[in-house]
DNA sequence: GAAATTAGATACACGACTGTAGCTTACGAG
DNA sequence: CTCGTAAGCTACAGTCGTGTATCTAATTTC
């Protein structure tokens, strides 16, 4: 009941931390439509001023705080898995994705206006900028090692699993459980890579 | 420089099919975070005065726009022929999604704000409120009839190619060609069904 | 410790959107 | 033709966000 004691004046990068957290907060919560210098400093506890002093308008602090976001964690085949790899790393991306910069990307990457300027910037840093990112990874690494026919990994097939994903977080507003992911894997990636179709099919 | 002659007073539903035409192009340009009365009363020609006698609220305007909408069209399987008919069937999501109704739902679907009343009434009425609707309705039919072994036909597989049109709108911001439809079904409903994975595939 | 920074607290005029109220006038029904 | 309904036109006070301008006081730097 007394945290007012210890009332230190944040500066620099704590402060900035404290302004990055709340946009990527703020967005999540309201869209980029209603993203407001007001509500960002509100929610960091800090005057508009302060904020004007740095950036000139919300999208701005946003693209900020994006920008010194970690980048994506990358999946790293491991073992002779692919299977479990391909599970490995869309568990990844769904953490990303529930992650505050990956439910503001969501945002963005959805809103109307935000699209033009804000995509690429994106695509640039947040997005480590090679290819597809998270089942892609993995499935050239299997491709190159010859565990299915290289032909098969096309574009389509590269997007099979993030796209699975994505439609489920908006079909349902929460991210799959992991037996979803590995009914995506098992149902659908690994019959587009010829692997486990007619076979080995849920034991059913 | 003279249209101002032929100057008549629309009413009833002449004036509310203006609304809510404008409302649906509003939302998809700016967003439900942007949206207001003003700028529906503005793209409708309308003084505010008139939206308020009949709505509360700019939400309210645009729900009303989308009960009013035609519903998605369905997709009936013709002839004996799966790969043309889930073609067709993805070909008609496309024609759905760049409508005015169509861009309004999606702008809708991925509002964080939005989400809750919103996606119930769409889900009501402006989806036929059986299952899936586009690929599944095709996937159903072909199945019963034994087309391909049934049990491949789950939620995750019924989902797969709006999951992938989805993405590719989301990825581009434009509509796939029908040379990636076919690429959608080829490489990636297909051979989760279990057919023409191994063999035809391309003819590489 | 003194000086330079810079966060934090006002305050303000401006503009946009909101609801509401009131009038005027086109339109449709009888 | 007359009358009732409802569209179209202001106008207005209230709220919220915007930028900017001060002023203060906490922290860092030397």
């Amino acid at each position: 009941m007394d945290d007012q004691g210890p009332r230190t004046r944040r500066r620099g990068a704590e402060l900035i931390n404290a302004i990055h957290n709340a946009v990527l907060e703020e967005v999540a919560e309201v869209g980029v439509g209603r993203l407001t210098m007001d509500g960002i400093g509100r929610r960091a506890a800090t005057p508009r001023t302060t904020l004007y002093r740095r950036w000139s308008d919300p999208t701005e602090v946003l693209l900020d705080a994006l920008l010194h976001t970690h980048p994506m964690e990358e999946p790293t085949p491991g073992a002779d898995d692919l299977r479990g790899d391909l599970i490995r790393s869309l568990r990844l991306m769904v953490e990303w994705a529930v992650s505050p910069a990956g439910r503001a990307v969501a945002v963005i990457l959805t809103d109307p206006q935000a699209a033009p300027q804000m995509s690429q910037a994106l695509a640039e840093r947040v997005f480590a900028k090679r290819g597809g990112t998270f089942t892609s990874t993995v499935l050239r690494h299997y491709a190159e090692r010859g565990r299915f026919p290289a032909e098969r990994l096309t574009p389509v097939v590269a997007d099979i699993g993030e796209a699975l994903v994505t439609k489920r977080m908006i079909d349902t507003g929460t991210p799959p459980t992991d037996a979803e992911l590995e009914a995506i894997v098992d149902q659908a990636i690994l019959p587009a890579l010829g692997l486990g179709a007619g076979e080995s099919f849920m034991g059913g």
